[in-house]
DNA sequence: GCTTGAATTAGACATATGTCTGTTTTATAA
DNA sequence: TTATAAAACAGACATATGTCTAATTCAAGC
């Protein structure tokens, strides 16, 4: 393959990308268009070649055929938005949530919720109130995350420092004080995986 | 219009819109299948009567014409990922993203892309670096807003003060310097509206 | 039942679109 | 430069798909 036409398959590509996420796929002769060749045939055999190195699915001989593969197509699910979560209420709270946000989810078999920050005690790593915590459950995490854990009858974030012989929560802030608890006292309910902050007022709660 | 007639539309109106949003919208005579209809002429009389209703919309004469109407299309949107933008090349670099993010919008009618941070220049507001920003492409902004704007052949992210005779980029980071310029040399590519965070690697990026 | 218009059916046609074959141009390396 | 394969071009063809017209069936009201 010559060396320019990586750069102008790599656009291609992009270009149906884009028009499949727009709702339609072109066709071939609108790849030609777009990219000025004179013969379909040319758009053709670019859009052949991203279909034999994977990065393009298509059904043969159907008009619009071109389809993004699995992998690069997101799921995209309404996670509830939980202003806060009381101990052993995490149910209750998930069915009558503060509203619900479509965001992809990149496990998206995984359950998540969305929490609403309060307090600055995570503010060290770039968390503030306000800000929404996309959180998948989970009971399990490592070392290092930052996790949402049941503390005192109130869900709260921390990072999850794993010791020897117990778990340390540690708030990102020095005004706050670390929690020190045994394996079997922590009731973790998600790891963090998103940190999202709306500059310009409330997100669409449309629930 | 019959009874049953109301209920079947309405059914054929979600397949469509299923069809669209998974990636690829219906043929007429695959609408025709899906509902065994023995014509296609039956399925295409039931499209037209949602597009006459405003339904759906329709680009006449084109292979799996039917799109979804601004208002309900452009909830969700994708979103190309900038790693950085060099001075007028906005455009160019919009045509090339580095992937998209499939996002629900506030402004659906507005162009938005997401700029990859850099530095630590917005620290203070808690843009860290590797952040995404949701950027709505903007000429003007308010006082106080954080935009984006080209200042030396690239794109920076400042807090917006507006002067009686100037106006006053500001990093929220003691360390850099605010810029001061008059109005007319400013240069403003958005406003930031989202700041987005991913804890677990990078999002999709699938462009 | 009868009437009437909506809904469906049947079939054909026009156009849009995918695909194929062969030729010409172009970039790259020897 | 020349040889070579990749890339682009040109044109044709096959199929998919939108659209049209007329006939038939069906549901709802009289």
């Amino acid at each position: 393959m010559r060396a320019a036409t990586i750069q102008l398959r790599k656009r291609i590509l992009a270009y149906v990308e884009r028009r499949i996420r727009q709702g339609q796929p072109p066709t071939v002769r609108e790849v030609q268009e777009a990219f000025d060749f004179a013969a379909v045939e040319s758009a053709r055999q670019h859009l052949k070649a991203l279909v034999d190195s994977g990065e393009l699915n298509q059904l043969s001989g159907q008009a619009r055929g071109y389809s993004l593969p699995r992998h690069k197509s997101l799921k995209r699910q309404s996670v509830p938005i939980l202003g806060s979560v009381q101990a052993g209420q995490l149910t209750t709270a998930l069915e009558d949530p503060d509203g619900f946000l479509d965001l992809p989810l990149r496990h998206p078999n995984d359950e998540h919720f969305l929490l609403r920050v309060k307090g600055q005690s995570m503010s060290g790593a770039g968390i503030h109130p306000g800000d929404l915590l996309l959180v998948r459950r989970a009971s399990v995490a490592r070392h290092g995350a930052i996790v949402v854990a049941m503390i005192e009858d109130e869900a709260t974030v921390k990072r999850l420092e794993i010791k020897p012989k117990s778990i340390k929560l540690t708030p990102e802030n020095p005004d706050f004080e670390p929690i020190e608890i045994t394996e079997g006292d922590l009731n973790l309910l998600g790891v963090v995986t998103e940190v999202h902050r709306y500059l310009e007022g409330i997100p669409s709660t449309d629930g």
